[in-house]
DNA sequence: ACTGCTATTAGTACCAGGTATTAAGTTCTT
DNA sequence: AAGAACTTAATACCTGGTACTAATAGCAGT
């Protein structure tokens, strides 16, 4: 089960990282070395004790507890023209992402244009009522998404069309039509 | 701030529970108690060593990555068919409202649909593409949603239909058509 | 004041899973 | 055969504990 050095050691970072929690002394006898041996294939290949590794992992679950309290401004207004216009940046990180593939979930995306959508609203009360939204491009990780607003209608029945469309550079990653329900002062229950 | 027993048992689990990371030594200056006395209320209170405590958060984080994306599901599931249907459901707490009126904010419940339309796909990219939504009443603080997702149809070109029912009680309170991508094995840039 | 009890603190030996360092082989290459 | 790269060994030390023994502090009851 001997293999040469540079092999062991690929094979060494990837069982490590599909399984942080083995010991050196596991992964000495599994690749038929001494443990010293691990160590020094550890230290080049800058991996972590253990116990290191199982922290990270530990505090990489917690942030997505976290994450899941994305609640208030999602990404920040750099422009609002109320019932007309308004622009949003958001910059994608990692509690915005799939931790297995880097990929923006799409509720972030949503999230984002949606509450822009809300801010637009010239009024006491806005809601949506309903959203027809294409993603046409995945958003990853540290990219900047820039997110457009405009009102398309505001008809008499208290109902308001907005159209986002998201950018990340010149490309369009997501474009959503609203319907915002709004109404001024009177409150109801 | 030395208080009895008791009270300091409780702060202690509390603690822990909200910081498992946290060593006796610094709970012990916390408590303004000898390092002795924190062990042994950990003893009482059969609350493991830190590593231990690490090691089972990091533990429930490779559970949830294994069983396929259920820590990314916003709201608990309650019921997964692969590829079939699935039911999650999501107290609505303060962080999902708005503060002025305590209506949950369109994101949140699409949020709850959409990761649970997302987990109910039976690959290893699962990636929203397309949605129509409608919100067909609000939701309150406090009030519980339960979203009921099933597949719809599983065309060919890898993309699957899937319709998501958000019910209040029996009353439905959000409908969304999503249009999932999904890809296997294979991989890409 | 003395007894008895609980609560707290101290001290020591030991453990896992390492780091860091120094030194001594072993292989491969040229 | 010599030098470099690789591997193993040995030892001291570290953190954050466990397990156990024993000494003290604080207070209630009689």
């Amino acid at each position: 089960m001997r293999v040469p050095k540079k092999e062991r050691q690929r094979l060494l970072q990837e069982t490590i990282e599909q399984n942080p929690f083995i010991k050196d002394e596991e992964l000495s006898t599994q690749f038929s070395v001494s443990i010293q041996t691990i160590r020094l294939d550890r230290m080049e290949l800058k991996i972590p004790e253990v116990r290191e590794r199982i922290k990270h992992v530990a505090s990489e679950h917690l942030d997505e507890v976290k994450s899941l309290a994305m609640s208030e401004v999602i990404g920040d207004m750099i422009d609002l023209k109320l019932d007309d216009s308004a622009i949003s940046v958001l910059d994608i990180e990692k509690e915005h992402v799939f931790s297995r593939n880097e990929i923006a979930r799409g509720h972030v995306l949503f999230a984002q244009a949606n509450s822009l959508a809300v801010a637009l609203i010239n009024d006491e009360l806005a809601l949506t009522t309903k959203a027809d939204i294409r993603f046409s491009r995945q958003v990853h990780l540290d990219e900047r998404v820039v997110a457009k607003a405009r009102v398309m209608k505001l008809r008499r029945d208290g109902r308001t069309d907005v159209k986002v469309d998201s950018y990340v550079g010149e490309e369009c990653v997501f474009s959503g039509d609203f319907t915002i329900y709004r109404r001024g002062e009177e409150e109801r229950s």
